[in-house]
DNA sequence: GTCTATATTAAGATAGAC
DNA sequence: GTCTATCTTAATATAGAC
């Protein structure tokens, strides 16, 4: 479905490389309307019509963060095993995307304020990639319920409550850093083991009855 | 605090909450910076100069939508009864919050772009109001949990993980519809059942042990 | 590949008539 | 209170020299 990599020269990588770079960090403050291709350029270290010998214009580069983005985002969700226990599954799950919450958190502010905005450039793969992803693991999970191995719980609901918790450190950072006032510190690893308790207590089965 | 109301017409009352209704729509969208004076006029069924007339700049219509936001959005955790059974009273507020993200989605999403900006506008109040009101009630929280009456899990960290769930299904609603492909359908029936179920399960206290 | 200079449009805001 | 006209700056993008 993409094109073939295009043959580039070292400088011609390594300023590709800038521009993604300074713009993800623009876009996912900012948005696309907010963001200035001023802003990027400065933030790569390039003059703007520099930027754009490399990219046709300011919604190129947004186009190809976004493409990156969706397949990395939603490998921890491929790493769900049908054959695993499906209690650990979860909780490696939660664990596995609080992790990407943290590693790469521009990335998680670019992808919400494209929801935010009602997805108009993403819209075509979250029907296509995204709902077929959520719709299969979301029936792994419901069997694994059936079979009485989990909590009887919605199963797409269950997974869009781990986006938004985990997503939640990334997106809304300003805000949990000011709540927790401790403005130093590191806040992932009371996360890690609030959500690790959260999931582990609601996601064990009901105990069979006699 | 505040300013005493300014006494104003009908008209003047009119207009103004055309522009301010109008403003919402836009700017819950497209972020301050995103977001241009020429949509919020049409949106509102106003000239430009004339919406100026009321307002003297974009930024003081935005900051009057942040300034009221803030009370209205903490309303449902101002409700978490000290007096009440635990359970039902950190239920109760779920039940709250998710409501508000149902019929405020706009509201959230303003917040949610100011937050994901870095709060640039919003600091101040975050650190006072904000901060005073989560740590009295995460106080609460873990009185209950030392009482046995609650599972005993990170206050703090339960606070977050109920204003992300909720405020996800505002926030995130283009994403939640088209993920569960049915795209007249409302979700949140469903979502309310399930995070009740969800913090039920993971809030119910440890058996009291032999 | 990179730069300066600039064309073109959009956006925030104001002047002044009515 | 509302409008048309307009000022000013910012923003996307291009031309063309080096």
């Amino acid at each position: 479905m993409s094109a073939p990599a295009p043959r580039r020269t070292r400088i011609q990588k390594r300023n590709r490389a800038l521009i993604l770079d300074a713009a993800l960090e623009v876009f996912s403050r900012q948005g696309f309307r907010g963001a200035t291709l001023d802003q990027i350029a400065e933030a790569a270290g390039l003059s703007k019509p520099n930027m754009l010998y490399y990219f046709p214009s300011k919604e190129a580069i947004h186009a190809e963060l976004l493409e990156g983005l969706l397949d990395t985002w939603l490998d921890p969700l491929r790493g769900l095993d049908p054959a695993g226990e499906p209690l650990p599954e979860l909780c490696g799950y939660v664990r596995r995307k609080l992790q990407m919450a943290r590693d790469f958190p521009r990335e998680s502010r670019l992808f919400a304020n494209e929801i935010l905005q009602g997805a108009p450039r993403i819209d075509g793969l979250l029907r296509t990639d995204l709902k077929a992803l959520v719709d299969e693991k979301a029936a792994l999970i419901a069997r694994w319920a059936g079979e009485g191995r989990l909590a009887p719980l919605d199963p797409h609901h269950l997974i869009f409550s781990i986006w938004a918790t985990t997503q939640h450190y990334a997106d809304f950072a300003a805000q949990v850093e000011l709540v927790l006032g401790e403005e130093g510190r590191d806040p992932f690893p009371a996360a890690a083991a609030f959500l690790d308790a959260l999931y582990a207590r609601a996601l064990a089965p009901d105990r069979a009855q006699g």
